[in-house]
This record gives C-alpha cells, sequence and structure tokens, in this order.
DNA sequence: GGGCGATGTGCGTTATAACGCACACTCTAC
DNA sequence: GTAGAGTGTGCGTTATAACGCACATCGCCC
C-alpha cells in the first residue's frame, strides 16, 4: 500500500537520459538543485510534491506518470482475503486501490436469496459489473435489471443501487470501481 | 509553472467532509498524523510524494486529482486497437476506451495450443488479467508464467509480452488495460 | 603533458516536513 | 451544572528535504 517512490528516480532518470540532458542543464530547466536531482534518481531522498511537480514541468511529462505501478504483482485465489459481508454477499479482491490508476476491483459472489444494498459513492464514481456466472439482479435508475452470464454493465455508482440473486444457483460477478479524477 | 498546492489542500478537507471523517479518524486510516493532515489542509505544508500517496489512499483519490488543476483538461493515449492476429485467440470487448477513466476491458478465450504475442504497448500502460477458467502462461519479464482460475495479475505492458495456453482445455480471461496520462 | 569544461557525488548547512502531545473549544449525556 | 469524548490547532522536537559548494573523474583541445 506504499508508493514505489523509488520508481520515481528511475522513471526520472529514463526521462532525462532520453533527451541527453544532464542533471545540471536539467536542474536550470526544472529550477530544482542538481545534487537533489541526483538524490532522488538514486533513490536517497523522496522529493515534495512541490518539487516533482517542477521536475515533471521541466521533463514535459504528466506527474502521476512518475508513479504509475511497474514490474509484475501477482495474486493467486488462494491468497485472497474472502470477506462475507451481513448480507451474505462474498467479496475478494482481485487489485487493490491504487491513487496512480484509479480503480479498484473485486471477485463478488452473490449466493441465492442475497440482497445486497449500496449507499451511494461519492460523485463521479463509475461501477463496472460483468456477470461470471449465474444470474442476477441490479437495483439501479429506480428499477431492477436482470444481468446473466456474460453481460456487462457500467453505470454511475454516485447513487443508491443494490445486487441481489433470487435465483437456485450463485451468481458470480466481477466489480471494478473507478475513482473520479474530475469533479 | 509553479504547482498549486494549496488546491491539494482544499480537496482534501472536501473529500474528508464528504466522507464526514475526522482529522484523527482520516489519520489513522491514511496513516498520516493529524497535525500534518491540518497543516496540509491549511496550505500551511507541502507533503512529499510519499506522504501524498498515503492520503489518495486513504481517501481513495486517484493522486491526478490532487495533482491537477480544477478545470485543465488531461489526455490519454488513445488506445491502441486491439490487432486480431492469426493466433486464434478470440477477443470479446467488453467495456470500451473511456478517457475520462483511461481503461479498456476485453474477455479472451485462448484456444489450446494458442500463442499470442503482443509488441510493447507505450511506456506507463498497465494490464491487468484474470484468469476465469483453465490455465495459460503469460510471458513476462524474460520466462513464461503459470496462470489458474482465479489468479489475477498486474503488469508492465510497456514490454513485450504473450499469451499461450498448452493445455487441452480452451482458457478464459478478463484483460483489463489501462493507460497513463499522455506524454 | 596541462588546462578547461562537463559530469555526478558527497558534505555541511538551512529550511521545512512530519510527528507526538497539550490545549481550548464544542457537544452530548447524566 | 460536570464529566467525558470528539475536534482542530499550535508548539516544540526530530528527521529529512533541498540547497550551494567542493571535489574527483573524465573527455577534449592545445
Amino acid at each position: 500500500m506504499d508508493a514505489d517512490v523509488s520508481a520515481i528516480g528511475r522513471y526520472m532518470k529514463k526521462r532525462r537520459a532520453e533527451r541527453g540532458w544532464s542533471l545540471s542543464r536539467t536542474a536550470d530547466i526544472c529550477g530544482v538543485s542538481k545534487a537533489m536531482l541526483g538524490q532522488i534518481e538514486r533513490g536517497e531522498s523522496t522529493p515534495t510534491i512541490s518539487t516533482l511537480w517542477k521536475i515533471a514541468s521541466g521533463l514535459q511529462v504528466p506527474l502521476s506518470r512518475f508513479l504509475v505501478p511497474e514490474g509484475v504483482a501477482l495474486q493467486r485465489l488462494n491468497a485472497m482475503p474472502r470477506h462475507h459481508d451481513a448480507s451474505g454477499m462474498i467479496v475478494t479482491p482481485l487489485f487493490a486501490f491504487d491513487p496512480a490508476l484509479g480503480f479498484e476491483m473485486f471477485a463478488i459472489e452473490l449466493p441465492q436469496d442475497t440482497l445486497s444494498e449500496s449507499a451511494p459513492h461519492a460523485s463521479g464514481v463509475v461501477e463496472h459489473l460483468v456477470v461470471l456466472e449465474g444470474r442476477m439482479e441490479l437495483f439501479i435508475d429506480g428499477g431492477w435489471q436482470t444481468l446473466s452470464a456474460g453481460d456487462a454493465i457500467r453505470f454511475s455508482a454516485d447513487q443508491p443501487h443494490a445486487y441481489r440473486n433470487r435465483h437456485p444457483e450463485p451468481a458470480r460477478i466481477h466489480d471494478l470501481i473507478h475513482y473520479p479524477f474530475g469533479d
């Protein structure tokens, strides 16, 4: 859950090298000291957001680009914690919320006769459901909507909504929640 | 050219208020001291990127949201059209690319003896695979990695990678591709 | 060879991020 | 009324971000 701040230095160095800029030149352009740039690139210091902004501006890259996750993160099924909520719905996290990406994703199992109600998320939150198995109903926009295996739906989650399963077989779905960049 | 860092504090405060969280509660959730949160909100201190990451994670706010002045439109790299390759891999779109969200999602079926190679995406593109059925191998970081049903993996897609299925049953996966803000 | 400029690193200094804690104030329950 | 909990702010302390400068190294030119 911690930022991989060492990735900042690596991306900086890569970007600077692509442009063929020395630390001195970059320092002049960014308005950040040469010594500090070196410290950041070597992972010896973590910049304030203000300093990183200057660097991003000088190098002409979006600031968030410094923090996009690198490498490979693998999560095995049996290593994922399953959470049963009061409604009987079983929730397994697939991808945790990452501030650089802006979304999180869950696997959800809805046993028979489950009704799970969700308070509205913050304004602008968008939710995506993909039904893998079984059938379920989604309450949205004042009515129930039946979804079957293979169905995919995207809806604004900043309103009350609910999931239920009235069928004999459990329904399995994936739920991706995306948080807004703008207001 | 300087970041409007005071916007960070304003947005933090707004977001916290929407959730009805006190500084103390937010501090517990974010792992940042109450006093520091107050300083940031009042514009008296500029957090390091590490501290801001913690806050974004706790408040479930994409980092970009703190960093982009309100009203400024950001650009996304366009999603690359999916190659329809000759490998036999079957691709079904689930959610089309939306610049406001920054990702697209596909359902993929890999029949037996399928090998599908992917050229590197642009720098900063992140891919997420969830295996629904069967088993498959992902080539990444110079080696093949076997994935079974229920496994979830996230990896940087700006490098060569490949999918293959050497098993008698087809593998079914979901593939979510997230695109960074433009360079 | 020496001189010069470019380059990145290390060091000491200064400024400030980040913290724990105390405190004043507000609200609620008895 | 009092006591207790919750809330945000200010203060002093510690850790570290950020800097200017010196230095070692390298490459190039005379």
